[in-house]
DNA sequence: CTTCTTACA
DNA sequence: TGTAAGTA
């Protein structure tokens, strides 16, 4: 049963969780170069630290994810356009798996009828290896908009 | 110390 | 795509 709770996002122990391009570039092993020539080109996008005063880009964990993915098919010979194709299918089918995966009660419905899906944090062995900041201090949300909408999966970290 | 843009190899 | 330069 779907019942309305506060959304555990906007929880003010919780704050978006947001890499710097080093940061992006150490975790994927995708060097710094390609990750501004695929922002600029569209295929990834970045946010702009306006309070830095050197105005550095800095990526969600969303990004980090599609980010690693293009650079796997990339590895496995596919052109930059491709990779960046089969990244995205690939992307929205691990969201949908999650969806169907979760049980009920990890499903919110927020004050603005938004579906939300609290994921935990990841603590197998694939995914630890991969992404370590996430733990204990870290939640996954998965978030359906209406019909039609892109998925969005953000991380937030307890600060 | 890190990131940014620009430019050249 | 890597790297260097000169900044902020």
């Amino acid at each position: 049963m779907v019942k309305p709770v506060k959304h555990l996002y906007s929880s003010p122990n919780f704050k978006k969780l947001v890499f710097r391009i080093g940061e992006v570039s150490e975790i994927t092993g995708v060097s710094t170069r390609q990750i501004r020539y695929w922002d600029e080109k569209g295929l990834i996008e970045s946010t702009r630290k306006e309070t830095e005063k050197t105005n550095s880009r800095v990526f969600d964990f969303k990004n980090l994810i599609l980010i690693n993915l293009i650079n796997m098919y990339l590895q496995q010979g596919f052109t930059l356009a491709a990779a960046f194709e089969r990244a995205q299918k690939r992307q929205n089918s691990i969201k949908r798996i999650h969806s169907v995966f979760n049980t009920f009660d990890n499903v919110i419905v927020d004050d603005e009828d938004v579906l939300v899906i609290d994921l935990g944090y990841f603590d197998d062995e694939k995914t630890k290896h991969l992404f370590g900041i996430i733990d204990e201090n870290t939640e996954l949300h998965y978030q359906v908009k209406e019909d039609g909408q892109e998925p969005d999966l953000t991380a937030y970290k307890k600060s």
